[in-house]
DNA sequence: AGGATAGCCTGCGGGC
DNA sequence: TGCCCGCAGGCTATCC
């Protein structure tokens, strides 16, 4: 399920696989999946990649020379999404679902493949923007700051007259961007802190806890190229490796990794959640 | 303010 | 074997 690691590992593959080649032409399959402008043009028809950008979940693929007058487009993955590039000659793992296709070349004009935009449900999607500029005012204005990008816990203090739970907090894409079901519940289970918490409870020291946990489980959980359940695939089409070292979720009834006592699971800010009753206060 | 609910969509696994 | 049902996850809208 992309979350920020995951969209982050599919960032930097793109960085390295689609950065300098040129859009020769855009097949638009299922046109409903883009917002804007539907037009090629507006699809990056006859630009060069420059380097992705992005901000929690959402990805900017951004055409050279990448600054804010740049033509851009918004992708997100949603729940399913991926984006997969695929090598001139070669045949994608499935052809089902697919929804945009860039037909790539090389500044010669030879093929250098397709990148993909597949996304089975749906949830995910397209944006189009005149500029990168644009993009980021209208589109990622709305979000908090990155939860990679540096320590979050003065964000998390400003909401300590908060009613809401510690979880639900850290979902909310306006609170801090990038942080999903997966995370949220590893980065509360290193921490120590229960879900269920009030933001009002929480100490500062333990803002601080939460906000080096948050940071910890990203930076494994990148250096493992993001976790596969089901659908998330890299943009070389491999899955992730960090579902294998998650401590919590998914793992509701088994023993707790430190204590031993069966993980607790319920439901907190609307999503499936599991945590340690001993190890998580 | 924020909780609850529904909706979007597909695929999978459990139960029968 | 096959059908039905529930559920998974990200996000938005609406109602209370």
């Amino acid at each position: 399920m992309p979350e920020l690691p995951e969209v982050e590992t599919i960032r930097r593959e793109l960085n390295a696989g689609l950065r300098g080649l040129r859009v020769r032409s855009v097949l638009l399959r299922r046109p409903e999946v883009v917002t804007g402008t539907r037009t090629p043009k507006a699809l990056l028809r006859g630009t060069t990649f420059g380097e992705p950008a992005r901000h929690g979940k959402q990805l900017a693929l951004v055409a050279e020379p990448g600054d804010e007058s740049a033509a851009a487009i918004a992708v997100h993955l949603g729940m399913s999404g991926q984006l997969l590039l695929v090598r001139p000659g070669e045949a994608p793992a499935r052809v089902d679902h697919v929804h945009v296709e860039w037909i790539l070349e090389d500044s010669a004009g030879g093929d250098r493949g397709r990148l993909l935009f597949r996304d089975p449900r749906r949830f995910g999607g397209v944006w189009t923007f005149p500029t990168f500029g644009a993009l980021r005012a209208a589109r990622w204005a709305e979000l908090g700051p990155d939860a990679g990008a540096g320590p979050v816990d003065d964000r998390l203090l400003e909401f300590k007259s908060s009613a809401r739970s510690v979880k639900a907090t850290l979902l909310d894409q306006a609170v801090i961007a990038g942080v999903g079901n997966i995370y949220a519940d590893e980065a509360l289970f290193e921490a120590g802190i229960r879900p269920t918490r009030p933001m009002r409870r929480l100490r500062p020291k333990e803002a601080v806890r939460l906000s080096d946990a948050l940071r910890a489980v990203l930076d494994r959980a990148i250096a493992a190229r993001g976790s596969t359940l089901r659908d998330y695939r890299t943009s070389a089409g491999d899955q992730g490796g960090f579902q294998l070292q998650h401590r919590v979720y998914g793992r509701a009834g088994q023993p707790c990794v430190r204590c031993g006592a069966p993980l607790q699971s319920g439901v907190v800010g609307q999503r499936t959640t599991v945590w340690c009753r001993g190890c998580q206060k």
